[in-house]
DNA sequence: GCTGACCTGTGATGATCGTCACAAAATGGG
DNA sequence: CCCATTTTGTGACGATCATCACAGGTCAGC
């Protein structure tokens, strides 16, 4: 533990200990693969038209994911204290990435390098199983984000954001909000003001 | 290669090369999950509600998946030849499915049991990374459809589909299509017919 | 080749939402 | 505390789409 700060540290064990049951012994061949990065607000984690080459475990602030459409910007994830912020698309198959994820606060994340967390799994099986469930973890989520779009009107997508997540609503401003819910700002400004 | 067919063995094995160049030599520890299962028009492959205990490797045919919403069917996705179809998070986490799989034509696929398939996972690592592979790959195609809704109209989400799967368009009735397009199908029908 | 079930096309109508325009409110440096 | 910038609210209007209703088409089985 030498350039990770001793309470980030015991975050991402706490986080990878709930995806595997990651103990502290295996940390020795993961540790290699971690760098404490952090981000003042609006710079990019990843740029748009880059390979992704890294995972970012969120420690504090948060970050957004956004589309450009014809000059219009299309939020399509937030990712919070204890996500995964990744092009897992392009992290896993060395592609350009179409979207960007940028900070969205002042931010500080623990940045899981690519090439060495390989080199981690190649050693220590525990980290591929990691990998992969944290590679699950993430296609829940997305899952999870779709559903919302096929099923829900934009009324009905506005009340599940409300109440299984709180926070997001709090933390993020209504014009950011509205294109993650697909709707114009101008929409979602009156859905909230219909009670 | 006792009870699955020839032309079936070959066919999934090329797919598990295609994911992660398994070779032949690798057969004998994931062959013992594999069972050839067949289905009639609207047979189920997942209830709704049923906790998701296999992967099945579509050999011919297709099915689809789709949600219950206020008593009509909204189709997510449909599962072609070369395609794996499951309810990955139900498969993963064990929670019950909250959609639906059933076959939309008589239906060969070949059953990849969760037991056996982490049995042989324990045995043998490659299975393991085949695992991550196959997530993967799941992963993408979600994220590719999700796009689909958070950036299009529903005029250019029908130009897409008819662009990069142009065979789903010829196999899935109008009827089906516009759930999956999200949008009705009367409007799906005068989409079509506008040029 | 008839018949019933299912699928597709089409018109009329209303609801919802996007867009444009601008006002009000909040925010944050100096 | 004030001003500039950003964010949010609101009205008017038109476009798009869902819904309802029904007609025509297709297909399989008898």
């Amino acid at each position: 533990m030498l350039d990770l700060e001793a309470a980030a540290s015991q975050q991402v064990l706490h986080y990878m200990n709930t995806l595997t049951g990651f103990r502290a012994k295996d940390w020795s061949a993961i540790y290699p693969a971690l760098t404490i990065m952090s981000f003042k607000k609006d710079d990019w984690l990843l740029e748009p038209g880059k390979v992704c080459d890294a995972l970012f475990y969120i420690c504090k602030g948060y970050c957004r994911a956004f589309y450009n459409k014809d000059g219009k910007e299309i939020n399509t994830a937030f990712f919070f204290e204890e996500d995964i912020a990744t092009n897992i698309n392009s992290f896993a198959r060395g592609e350009r990435s179409e979207y960007a994820i940028q900070a969205a606060e002042p931010l500080t994340t623990i940045k899981f390098d690519k090439q060495r967390l390989y080199a981690a799994a190649a050693q220590d099986p525990d980290v591929e199983t990691l990998g992969r469930k944290c590679l699950q973890s993430i296609a829940a989520k997305q899952e999870q984000h779709a559903v919302i779009y096929k099923l829900m009107t934009a009324q009905e997508r506005y009340a599940y954001l409300a109440e299984h997540y709180p926070d997001m609503m709090q933390r993020v401003s209504l014009s950011q909000l509205s294109s993650y819910l697909g709707i114009a700002r101008e929409t979602l400004s009156r859905i909230r003001s219909r009670k």
